[in-house]
DNA sequence: TTGACATGATACCTTATGGTATCTTATTTA
DNA sequence: TAAATAAGATACCATAAGGTATCATGTCAA
């Protein structure tokens, strides 16, 4: 765990960030093209999208008077890599195994 | 995605609750053991392992008149699995790039 | 049984957070 | 150049969240 994964974590605790998240995988967007999917002003999307960006969670590249938020997936690792500790605690590994395949297929 | 991960992500979003849920991947403990190493009241502790119930991590087992906490990782799954969705981005890009690079070099 | 001990429950305080409204600045484009 | 467009910046509001203080309840032990 080399960098604090709070920020990332922090982001991640909001479920219309996680939201957005989702949408920027589709397709890199502007903040106005964020706006259009929320019920709320584009003010309030703006400072989600900053927070997500402070979790290193998205990255923002001005585009002449637009701003393109991106996903930036690398921004996952310190949150995975935290959870990741918790791997070998699992008790049962048959039961591991078995929620991992049926996760899969489900 | 199976059950939201609403919960589990509030919880594991505060740096007092991940450090507790560290402790109790070293040894089951009482609300008072939790309490004694923080800086803050039992009160306090006791909400922070509310929260970390509430969000699937842990588990509370009465013992007499004390409740020993022992940490859940299977509670770690929705977290993870959610995680896991944005893992071929990642691995999409990091294609890309591979791509884009060895493109500029053959 | 009685006191000590572990926890539950509640009221309250302060700050963070998610949201709106409004105004300004920087680019396009007609 | 002027108007429309995209976003930045603040000020402000209501509620959630983290914390304390205090009192009530259940359980153990002498």
């Amino acid at each position: 765990m080399t960098t604090t994964p709070q920020p990332a974590f922090r982001a991640l605790s909001d479920p219309t960030r996680r939201e957005i998240l989702v949408m920027l995988s589709q397709q890199d967007m502007t903040i106005a093209e964020v706006s259009d999917h929320f019920d709320m002003t584009r003010a309030a999307v703006k400072k989600h999208l900053t927070v997500l960006s402070d979790g290193g969670l998205i990255t923002v590249e001005p585009r002449g008077r637009e701003r393109i938020n991106r996903l930036n997936p690398q921004g996952m690792s310190p949150v995975r890599d935290w959870i990741a500790y918790f791997d070998h605690f699992w008790d049962d590994r048959l039961a591991t195994l078995k929620t991992a395949i049926e996760g899969k297929f489900e």
